[in-house]
DNA sequence: TTCCTTGCAAAACTTTTGCATTAAA
DNA sequence: TTTAATGCAAAAGTTTTGCAAGGAA
């Protein structure tokens, strides 16, 4: 277990710790995970918390402006949010959907390109599609 | 201009060539662009085609399965499509939402995971998300 | 005629919002 | 008591679908 004082991880977010919200922090980040709100809700529902589906929206916008979760993009379809707010890849099986996360270390870039004049850069999403291998005759 | 025959481009991919479509191929073809499906719309109207909203929808998804252009994850909200389908990267100017091509030369990695086991890579998406630059003091 | 495509409206799905109620400071 | 958060339902935005009508083969 990683979540000794989930409290203190709000507070220290900036973020007044509600039972709700304790609720939803605790199924988001018990352990890095990718989740879609209507998973969220599902997950808190089956865990006998009755959380509004608006307060599951505004929560994840919330944790997610204060960097406690991280918006992903994966399909232009929903929103997915990563527990795991640290540096990292991932790939993404497009038939199951599924998500996996890719160490910073298990990809090297030896040259990116420099940023517009004025800009810089914030981030870098990548996403390395996954489908089944060809079976090779 | 590099759209000599888009009624060919179509026929090609096994697309049937009606009215519609080529109007939307020649909206969509005729420069290199990222669109949504609402965008779209309104460049058709502007330009005085009468295109349905559903055949809108309808055949941005038909060309996209058929290669003809590549869906677009950039925002959870809403589907982008790029009418680039050669192997390329993309800047993100989150605030403005803008779109900007990275040619493929410009990122190189020196090294990549492996996929897991049964799987190969399908494609690599990179976003370089921007913001504007911090001013230094 | 037969099959495929289109348009319209309705439905489905995802997310946001208004507002009265409740909980927290 | 004052402010902030919640829940509900309604609204808003995006995409899909059912079905009748139109067009192509």
């Amino acid at each position: 277990m990683s979540h000794p004082d989930l409290t203190g991880r709000l507070v220290a977010h900036g973020i007044q710790p509600t039972a709700q919200r304790l609720r939803i922090a605790a199924a988001l980040l018990s352990a890095p995970q990718h989740l879609s709100a209507e998973q969220l809700l599902a997950q808190l529902e089956s865990d006998g918390a009755r959380v509004s589906k608006a307060t599951v929206y505004n929560t994840l916008n919330l944790f997610a402006s204060r960097g406690l979760i991280r918006p992903l993009s994966v399909d232009g379809v929903r929103a997915w949010f990563d527990s795991n707010v640290e540096p990292h890849y991932h790939f993404h099986d497009v038939e199951s959907g599924a998500l996996t996360d890719v160490a910073v270390p298990e990809v090297q870039f030896s040259r990116l390109p420099p940023p517009p004049e004025g800009m810089e850069v914030a981030g870098i999403d990548l996403v390395i599609r996954l489908r089944k291998a060809s079976p090779r005759t």
